[in-house]
RNA sequence: GCGCCCGUAGCUCAACCGGAUAGAGCAUCGGCCUUCUAAGCCGAGGGUUGCAGGUUCGAUUCCUGCCGGGCGUGCCA
């Protein structure tokens, strides 16, 4: 409908230029909005304000002239001039029951477009590091990330879903062996924590589960241990410390060994993080393996292209990237001093990768405390020969904890996070996701624990879903009364349809494809959330003022169409946000 | 210091690439259950959109400065 007054604007302004009314030269694209104000009629235009100055006349004599020079279109009913120089368009009431035809025809794909025309999206989303479960603070991420892939799915576009593991680097060595450490205390050594370790209760779990296999076959002395390391915190440096207590571990267990504990944290971790998420309604197409990509020579690979781009040089005995040429703060180091590759280095071979594998745009979901990392990365693919635009970094701001007044402190490493599997239990998957995707990702969130776990009626899920359990009651109802459901007769007595809820209903659900499709574009789920809620609260209003199951039949069956309408948009709508549609409540 | 994000009703947030009278929920106050689920509905009050300028026919939206909050500014990941 837009498109076709679009059109109809259009036409009207190549007529008036053709008459020299209007410059050539002047292109100003043709916007149509849905009018918020009914007063406005159903869409405004606001064409004649922006090309008042240009034509040299006042605006409302330019949306007369425009008016004048438009093609006749049998849906539009009246068409106004109004305030500074809108041009206001009425729709005949006829066309507005159409949706309800539509909806009931396309069912499931209602809201599905093709403006993606198939183009390949790679997202990649969560990306949390392998050293733990994931926190709540990851939960945003991923019902973000999650909820854009589907809006884009959605709109028409190929998606694919992505999960970087981060299993390689300094990281994953302190993971193992904090596993290790707390496996010799269960082997009766008594060696002290190191203050960078892992303190969580899943490192003594996975210690506990290695020594019921292994029995002591990984066991050293605590002396042997701790024989020669420098001083940990406070009186060292903690971060010395444990590089040396990485070594001393490799030396005493032998690489084998080591890497058999690795192993065994890694996959335990792993496995945690994907039945959460998986439970969490989130799911991928590939986990991305960081360790692959180093051990088959991609990185190297990577790096051998910038250097043939003379992106590379050598200083301090490391090895940098000039990103300060390419808008970057300052040049990055990718090979350290020690040899050693930085995570850098692997992230863009890893970019390399996905923009090799053909995909047309790449998303990145990142929590927003990353990005000072973005122009590096930006500079990165621009050196790889690539355009930085077919990146697009998304950042998520963190969400804030409160139990109450109180700010709930979240540190991997100190163990006393709130786990993002506490959170589902505590408020269901459904609150959750909805809850986590209601605000736009930049903006920041407070996240009250106590009253997301109240189960208090505060949450706007249930209000939807209610929505949607109410009208499947009705047809309950409607079977129990002994009446069959007509919908021929009801989609030819659509007319009957004239009640101000029901009109407003009607122009709500035509307006549930281009929210999909802006939220897809946009990338902003919540918009979607506002709109279901908005549905679902002029279904509530419908529902208390009229009732449905009404003897007159043609009447009934027309609005039981309505609200079957209705049901379908907000099942599909919860759908793409991965939230259940109850049938009863 | 520099960079990024944010500042809208008592609280949590919307506002469709700048549009017409800035909207919801919660909280507060007052009504509605013998009739399709009251997890609901109806009504009332509540605003100098952080402050000061600028651009524009029009600014919560864009620009500049200031104030306030968050984050970043590693040969960490």
């Amino acid at each position: 409908m837009k498109d076709q007054l679009q059109r109809l604007l259009e036409t009207a302004i190549d007529r008036l230029r053709r008459q020299g009314l209007l410059p050539e030269q002047v292109r100003v694209p043709v916007r149509v909005d849905r009018a918020r104000d009914s007063a406005h009629g159903d869409f405004a235009s606001n064409i004649a304000l922006m090309l008042a100055k240009a034509a040299g006349m006042p605006p409302k004599k330019l949306a007369e002239r425009i008016v004048a020079a438009m093609p006749k279109d049998p849906s539009v009913r009246r068409v106004e001039i109004a305030g500074p120089g809108f041009i206001n368009f009425f729709l005949d009431p006829a066309a507005q029951f159409a949706i309800v035809r539509r909806v009931l025809e396309e069912r499931e794909r209602f809201g599905h477009s093709d403006i993606g025309r198939g183009r390949r999206i790679h997202i990649e989303f969560v990306s949390a590091n392998p050293t733990g479960p994931l926190h709540v603070g990851h939960g945003r991420g991923a019902a973000y990330g999650a909820s854009v892939a589907n809006l884009l799915a959605a709109a028409g576009f190929q998606v694919h879903r992505e999960y970087y593991v981060n299993d390689a680097g300094r990281q994953m060595d302190i993971l193992t062996v904090s596993i290790w450490l707390r496996y010799l205390e269960r082997c009766g050594e008594l060696v002290p924590f190191p203050a960078s370790g892992y303190r969580g209760d899943y490192v003594r779990d996975i210690a506990a589960r290695l020594y019921r296999q292994m029995g002591d076959a990984y066991r050293r002395p605590a002396e042997s241990v701790l024989e020669g390391l420098p001083p940990d915190a406070p009186e060292g440096d903690k971060e010395r410390y444990i590089d040396a207590l990485i070594d001393r571990a490799r030396k005493l267990l032998g690489e084998q060994a080591y890497e058999a504990i690795f192993r065994t944290g890694l996959e335990a971790i792993l496995a945690d993080i994907r039945e959460d998420l998986e439970a969490f309604g989130v799911c991928y197409d590939r986990w991305f393996s960081e360790r692959d990509l180093v051990q088959s020579g991609r990185v190297e690979q990577a790096l051998a292209l910038l250097d043939r781009g003379g992106w590379l040089y050598r200083k301090e005995g490391a090895i940098w990237f000039a990103a300060g040429r390419l808008g970057d703060e300052k040049d990055r180091v990718v090979v350290r001093e020690n040899g050693q590759i930085t995570y850098f280095a692997s992230d863009i071979a890893y970019h390399l990768d996905k923009l090799e594998r053909g995909f047309d745009h790449l998303i990145d979901v990142w929590g927003a405390d990353h990005h000072g990392y973005v122009p590096r990365l930006k500079a990165a693919i621009q050196a790889l020969g690539a355009d930085p635009e077919r990146l697009e970094v998304r950042l998520v701001q963190f969400a804030v904890l409160y139990r109450g007044r109180e700010k709930v402190p979240m540190s991997t490493r100190a163990g006393e996070f709130v786990t993002l599997r506490q959170l589902r239990e505590e408020v269901g998957r459904d609150a959750a996701r909805f809850f986590y995707v209601m605000r736009k990702p930049e903006q920041h969130m407070d996240f009250d624990l106590e009253l997301a776990v109240s189960q208090s009626n505060d949450n706007p899920v249930y209000y939807v879903q209610y929505a949607h359990a109410r009208v499947c009651s009705v047809f309950r109802q409607l079977a129990e009364k002994g009446w069959q459901r007509d919908v021929a007769q009801g989609m030819d007595a659509l007319t009957r349809l004239t009640e101000p809820h029901e009109q407003a209903l009607l122009a709500t659900l035509a307006r549930y494809p281009e929210t999909v499709e802006r939220a897809a574009l946009q990338r902003e789920p919540h918009q979607l959330t506002h709109y279901l809620r908005e549905l679902a609260g002029e279904f509530h209003t419908y529902y208390n003022a009229h009732t449905f199951l009404v003897e007159d039949a043609p009447l009934r069956n027309a609005r039981l169409n309505l609200i079957d309408a209705v049901r379908q948009t907000i099942a599909n709508g919860l759908g793409l946000l991965d939230v259940s549609a109850p049938e009863s409540m």
